[in-house]
DNA sequence: CTACAACCTGTAGTGACTACAGGAGCAAGA
DNA sequence: TCTTGCTCCTGTAGTCACTACAGGTTGTAG
């Protein structure tokens, strides 16, 4: 399969494949006669896996290092378990803030249908610490 | 206040403060005889509004336009009401995307406490996308 | 043969910083 | 007074993860 239809496959754009290739996250791809890249099933599913990756907001560095430990099997889980938790505790920081300026959105809009002037408080919402 | 003593209360950088002032976030401040950048109290708050806005994953512009509300006078509180319900529908549907993100990755990192090495899913759960 | 899609390389732009070069101001100590 | 060292200044360039575009080649359909 070709570029394009790798693109298709797995919704990564033309440009961001070659990019990854670039960069090192997939490996340098078999060429055609005419030059073209060509791919098979292990490129969608490890491109696959990047998007996925990357949507839960893992940089590439941490991409790769999941990959390489994908590729060694025996390899202890602990690294991809404490990259993971990393990600996790950094998520739950930023949905109890979100909640915070949710609810000060929320009374302000709420105050502003009363017809009252509201004070607005967003700035205080986000300056004083959580918990 | 000099910038330097602006950047260690808010935990801002230097450069990024000089940053946000190019790019229009912060105000260009009063300069003393010597060209240095004098800030007050308002700027520490403003600053700390950014941070932490910035950190909720609010790009420069929405931070912008939060300002803007923060600012407005209270004549058009029709408008400021659509800004924050507009607002309001982007932090909440960040909070959904951030509440499933947290979900997987708390599955993975539970599941590979429980399971022995060979059957470490955190791999496996990031190459199978969310439904 | 022509049109056009798909591919190629290489460079440059984006946003939000971050680093650094090269210079000036200023306060304290030798 | 001179020097050291800190803070500040401007301006440019680098980073990350793309994204866009220019300018060229290849493949295929009409």
């Amino acid at each position: 399969m070709q570029i394009g239809e790798l693109s298709r496959e797995t919704g990564v754009n033309i440009e961001t494949i070659r990019y990854y290739e670039r960069s090192g996250v997939l490996p340098t791809p078999v060429r055609q006669d005419n030059g073209r890249r060509v791919y098979g099933a292990s490129d969608v599913r490890r491109l696959g896996f990047i998007r996925h990756a990357r949507n839960l907001g893992f940089d590439l560095q941490s991409v790769q290092t999941l990959l390489a430990l994908q590729e060694q099997p025996q390899a202890s889980c602990a690294d991809a378990s404490r990259i993971a938790q990393a990600q996790l505790d950094e998520v739950e920081q930023r949905i109890a803030r979100l909640q915070s300026l949710q609810l000060e959105l929320s009374r302000m809009v709420a105050e502003c249908r009363k017809g009252m002037v509201a004070e607005c408080r967003v700035i205080e919402a986000l300056d004083t610490p959580l918990s």
